[in-house]
RNA sequence: GGGCAGGUUCCAGAGCGGCCAAAUGGGGCGGACUGUAAAUCCGCUGUCUACGACUUCAUAGGUUCGAAUCCUAUCCUGCCCA
């Protein structure tokens, strides 16, 4: 099975331009994705491209992760409402840092390889481009209407916001990368998600019009869930791949807790499985529904994946212990070092041990740990019967936490939902 | 620079002098049911020293017993014209 077929029958194939697959065929080809440093660390909506680059690279072609110091600083426009935000010079180099180091992880760079991975930032080449020069060089080469053609800008245009000249330019200089690349690193195909096809294409016409070569591309779907809400949130936020903003037992709840639906499609996307076994597993799956076979698989092989093996395993542990019917009773029985390491995982909240000698009611507690973002909330939400201490419901708003309440004379389990926080008294 | 439209709680979007902490929808969170799923149903969704008080409807002033609602100035956004 060659890449493209492999890709296609994982779902992770949306567009392609003709002639990739032979391209791909014919010779070791160089393949670049840009990934936009608008934060510290990637997230897993990036996922999808480094997992492009990875199958790319195991097939024995060349993978090349830009990060876009320079794209950066304009803002990739496509399909968004509104003008974006603009990130100053320092956070973006910052974020420009975090982003090469985690993607050094996922790739093979060993210089020795010929198709060994390599880390390229637009930046470096555009730093000491002239507008003057871009304009001239480049920009000759695009018409203004095949810029306004496309669909991605054509929504903002039409729209109510408008769209600045710095985010419109945007496409251009995308494309550029492209046109860069090809003649820099004889890299000869794009990757994207399916919302940078049209940035895409502009920079194959670049490299078409400009170099007079031949550029191929291919984009992938984005990811969506069955019932239409964004991918990749959680009830805190963004799912990142650091394990300091997402600790891997979130992460691996994340992916554990995947509709049926969506994890017959992620379990292909997401992971290495062969076929055969993935079919297996489906099928499997669908004998008996319940049993959660795909979401436990999915999550393991992520998890794996981005966290390594020994994360994943206390995010096991963790998640077994927390969701057990007999939390209560385990909690209780555990030794300290085992609910160390349980708790571990859980994001902490420390407390003067006087404090909860002389009892502390649930409603500031819950909000001072953070647990809920004010005493108001909290109050409601122990009214609604969604808090939990030591995994019991509290009763009312009037219940006080005191000694009696430590497990292990230290530790208080506090529960909001499927989310946790551990008490600690110092 | 000129003309027009507009800035409301996370978003969209009502409200146009008291009945407004502000309709409705979406989103989010929680509960029930289940399989830590989906669907469904229910509750919550400004803060607090909490049957009451306080701070909010771009900003600053003003009119009024009383303003998100009226007036004035300022700032911001979009559209059109130069």
């Amino acid at each position: 099975m060659n890449l493209i077929e492999e890709l296609r029958w994982r779902g992770m194939l949306q567009d392609m331009m003709p002639g990739t697959e032979e391209q791909l065929q014919k010779e070791m080809t160089t393949a670049y994705i840009g990934f936009d440093p608008t934060a510290e660390s990637l997230h897993i909506g990036s996922l999808v491209p480094i997992l492009l680059l990875v199958h790319l690279q195991k097939a024995g072609h060349k993978p090349l992760a830009l990060v876009g110091g320079a794209t950066g600083m304009v803002g990739d426009p496509s399909f968004k409402a509104e003008e974006r935000k603009m990130l100053d010079l320092d956070t973006l180099q910052k974020n420009v840092n975090g982003i090469k180091a985690q993607l050094e992880r996922f790739l093979d760079f060993d210089p020795a390889k010929p198709n060994a991975a390599e880390m390229v930032n637009n930046f470096d080449w555009f730093q000491h481009i002239s507008f003057l020069d871009f304009i001239r060089d480049t920009g000759k080469h695009i018409t203004v209407n095949y810029m306004m053609a496309k669909d991605s800008v054509k929504k903002r245009i039409e729209g109510e916001n408008g769209m600045s000249f710095t985010e419109f330019t945007y496409q251009l200089i995308q494309g550029y990368d492209f046109y860069h690349l090809y003649t820099a690193k004889n890299c000869k195909l794009q990757m994207g998600g399916s919302d940078q096809w049209g940035n895409i294409v502009t920079g194959t016409e670049l490299v078409r019009r400009k170099a007079r070569g031949e550029a191929f591309a291919f984009t992938c779907p984005l990811i969506k869930k069955a019932d239409g809400t964004k991918f990749g949130k959680t009830e805190s936020g963004t799912v990142w791949l650091d394990p300091k903003r997402t600790s891997p037992y979130a992460f691996y709840q994340f992916w554990f807790r995947t509709s049926d639906e969506d994890a017959e499609s992620y379990i292909k996307i997401f992971t290495f499985m062969e076929q055969q076994e993935i079919e297996d597993l489906i099928t499997e799956h669908r004998k008996d529904a319940g049993q959660r076979l795909l979401q436990k698989r999915l999550a393991k092989e992520v998890t794996t994946f981005i966290h390594g093996e020994e994360s994943y395993n206390f995010a096991v542990e963790a998640s077994s212990v927390l969701f057990n019917k007999d939390t209560a009773a385990i909690l209780s029985s555990l030794s300290e070092e085992d609910l160390m390491d349980l708790l571990n995982n859980i994001p902490k909240y420390e407390i003067s041990r006087a404090d909860i000698e002389a009892g502390k009611d649930i409603v500031s507690l819950a909000a001072e740990s953070g647990l809920l973002p004010s005493k108001s909330e909290a109050r409601k939400m122990v009214q609604g019967g969604g808090v939990s201490v030591n995994k019991v419901k509290v009763p009312g708003i009037d219940m006080v936490v005191n000694t009696e309440s430590l497990l292990r004379d230290k530790y208080i389990l506090l529960q909001k939902g499927k989310t946790y926080i551990v008490v600690q008294t110092v």
